[in-house]
DNA sequence: AGCTTCGCCTGCTTGC
DNA sequence: TGCAAGCAGGCGAAGC
């Protein structure tokens, strides 16, 4: 699912491959793709890409002479330039492709995404915050956190997971970054307040890795190339229930919480 | 207002 | 073996 790490993953892939090139037309098969308040892809024809970051888990794509365009990539989206690397096209057989972007030069954008969570949202201005949009982890200051976590009842993962408190962090990096911080992830946010620093300081520990990896394959992410991210492999708790803890061997539980699954050390996190 | 749960959507896994 | 039910999950909406 991408989550910060696999969102700059595609950023990295496209920075380099979209600016200055010219939208020429667009197509979408389902309106429900768009955001709410957001105008049509056709309205993007005839500007030029100037360049592509990201903020949380959206990709934004800034436009010449204006215009934005914001892609959320849900549960399972791959926004990519075509044709591809290295036959990585139609990764989906083409079933999933949901929305191409077609270039002066012929060449594509692409959005594939077999169970379509993903959304777009353009707009000639945008204002993240009232987007929902939170700091990304690596702007946002140890007092911004603690800030916003204290004196609130909602468990730690929760407001992890709130992208308004935070944008970027999933149910992957929530729970990494909640064991690396030794906090049981059902703690109330006032509760882990104090240790807003250290959370922070393991969450970009944990997302820089994550990067350097390409983020983590569990059964449909894959990076733009096509291959497996490779970070799954480093988790010291997502998707290890019933294993042993690498740091103290106590059997790694698994909980719902938040409606998540939530995977944590009861012996390392308390 | 703050918090939790639900539903969207589809493909893979599980169980009968 | 085959099919239906269960599960996964980001995020906005609804409910408490």
């Amino acid at each position: 699912m991408p989550e910060l790490p696999e969102v700059e993953t595609f950023v990295r892939s496209l920075q380099p491959r979209l600016p200055g090139r010219r939208v020429t037309h667009t197509r979408l098969r389902h309106a429900d793709l768009y955001r709410r308040g957001s105008l049509r892809l056709t309205s993007l024809v005839g500007r030029i890409v100037e360049r592509v970051e990201r903020v949380g888990k959206n990709i934004v794509i800034r436009f010449h002479p204006g215009g934005v365009m914001l892609v959320n990539l849900g549960m399972t989206g791959r926004l990519v330039a075509w044709p591809g690397e290295g036959g990585a096209d139609d990764v989906h057989g083409g079933k999933h492709l949901h929305v191409r972007i077609r270039f002066a030069d012929d060449g594509e954008l692409r959005y594939y995404d077999a169970r379509r969570f993903g959304h777009f949202y353009v707009a000639e201005k945008c204002n993240f915050e009232q987007l929902g949009i939170g700091p990304d982890p690596f702007l946002l200051k140890p007092r911004g956190l603690q800030a916003a976590l204290s004196g609130r009842s909602a468990s730690v993962k929760s407001l992890l997971l709130n992208q308004r408190v935070v944008s970027g962090i999933g149910n992957i990096y929530a729970d990494e970054t909640l064991f690396c911080a030794g906090i049981h992830p059902a703690r109330s946010g006032d509760y882990a307040a104090p240790q807003a620093a250290a959370l922070l300081r393991h969450s970009r520990v944990v997302l820089r890795r994550a990067i350097e990896h390409g983020g983590s394959t569990l059964r449909d992410y894959r990076r733009p190339d096509g291959t497996p991210g490779g970070y799954q492999s480093h988790h010291a708790v997502y998707g290890r229930a019933g294993l042993p803890c690498l740091r103290c061997g106590t059997s790694i539980e698994r909980i719902v919480l938040a409606g998540r699954g939530t995977h944590f050390c009861p012996r390392c996190q308390r």
